[in-house]
DNA sequence: GCCAACGTTGGC
DNA sequence: GCCAACGTTGGC
């Protein structure tokens, strides 16, 4: 019935979302991934697993926080939003093509891991974030991989 | 601002 | 089903 919690990592723009709005709001639905692997990443989400929230698009782009799952399986109600940003008019309630997970805060970390800094920690195959054009918005991450981020994160 | 990487779309 | 064109992501 328990089960070892995974981990994965998350991307955000901080101008769109950031860890201290994440930090503000303590509980929220990761709305509008539109990417079928990245989606399925995200239904493979259970409670309690974990993830670290990475600043994208950024300087320095780094994973700044981390966050665990509350509730999983959850249609991403933007799809159906004509004025949403990420609405997909081809995703009706009956037939949904997005789900998505609700994070709760776990912590923002006191030593943000830039992404030079993961670089010089971890090879591409060791954590995917570090891969050069990789724009994979959720990915997994390795647990031993998992606890040398928290290791090196909380100082 | 540039552009590499790569996912998606649409003509055929 | 192929693949060129196009759009987006996101580091640099």
């Amino acid at each position: 019935m328990t089960h070892e919690p995974r981990y994965w990592l998350t991307k955000s723009e901080p101008s769109d979302y950031s860890i201290d709005d994440m930090e503000r709001d303590r509980v929220e639905i990761w709305d509008g991934v539109r990417n079928y692997q990245a989606r399925n990443f995200l239904r493979a989400m259970q409670l309690g697993d974990y993830s670290f929230f990475y600043h994208s698009n950024v300087k320095p782009p780094a994973i700044v926080g981390l966050m665990r799952v509350v509730e999983t399986e959850i249609i991403d109600p933007t799809q159906f939003d004509a004025n949403d940003k990420h609405y997909d008019p081809k995703a009706t309630p009956e037939k949904p093509r997005w789900s998505t997970v609700r994070f709760e805060f776990v912590e923002k970390f006191t030593q943000p891991l830039t992404l030079d800094r993961l670089k010089v920690l971890f090879t591409p195959e060791e954590l995917l974030v570090v891969k050069r054009g990789n724009r994979l918005s959720v990915m997994p991450v390795e647990t031993t991989i998992a606890a040398k981020l928290l290791i090196e994160a909380r100082g």
